[in-house]
DNA sequence: TGTCAACATAGACATATGTCGAACTCTCAG
DNA sequence: CTGAGAGTTCGACATATGTCTATGTTGACA
């Protein structure tokens, strides 16, 4: 990776709130900090990944649930899981011998009031929306 | 104008809309319609041209407006540009000598609407967003 | 204690991506 | 018709990415 940050700020601040990419041109550290949640979820594996902890039970869900569903090996698995940790998209949480991962729902309404404001341009009232209303 | 890529059935329908992350775990060959555009999106450089077309006067702006903003060739601000084009989130209009992309709002709903459900996972009523509800 | 099962990490490999300079295509002014 | 400017395409290159196999680590259990 070419990200030279000693400690991802995603974690703790997935993504700074309330900065539609309409409105004003982006800056380029803000996308920069961005992009790589996206980059992210721009692979197929971990767009079904995602999709699949999110759908189920209790919202989270261990690797040997996640495996199985997919014509790749356990470390490539392993890896997908990694780069949606480390994007903050999802949490970990070991119990026992499982590994137990969490969508982080600020991390996702993050991603999308990036797109609220722009994806109902003629619409207007997204401003309202209260998934972006709770992140800022 | 007809674009050329009989492969990429996103430029009529960006994007299926109506299946958010969460609900039901996503298909394949779903998630293989979807990734390219979150991909295209995950690179800094694009995600600053979309919101310098999307925050331009009249939502659009011609290559000779964008280029000088990065400090990069011409030739890769056309690159990128092209990606986001192929992506269906652009649209190229050529006006004499200059070329002018758009956004595609409805590209930015759908990618939206992806995260509508699973950025609101308390907070439920993100059914009734307006920008959601007008690309179903 | 030893063994097994669940994940993670390391190293290697082929392919994809971002970037550049050079060359090409259009369009307009003269 | 010719020249110049705006963009695109092409070919090359270094780096990033996705995948694998092999190995390491950790916790449960006999």
């Amino acid at each position: 990776m070419s990200n030279s940050q000693t400690s991802l700020p995603l974690v703790p601040a997935p993504l700074a709130c309330c900065s539609p990419l309409s409105g004003e041109p982006m800056s380029q550290g803000r996308a920069e900090q961005v992009a790589p949640v996206l980059k992210a979820l721009g692979d197929p594996v971990r767009l079904r990944l995602m999709s699949m902890v999110l759908s189920h039970e209790g919202g989270e869900a261990c690797v040997c649930d996640l495996t199985p569903a997919f014509d790749l090996s356990q470390p490539t698995i392993s890896h997908h899981l990694k780069v949606l940790h480390d994007a903050g998209l999802l949490g970990r949480d070991k119990r026992g011998v499982w590994v137990y991962y969490q969508a982080r729902p600020e991390a996702m309404a993050a991603v999308m009031s990036l797109f609220a404001a722009a994806g109902s341009a003629s619409a207007s009232s997204a401003v309202a929306d209260p998934a972006v209303g709770a992140c800022c």
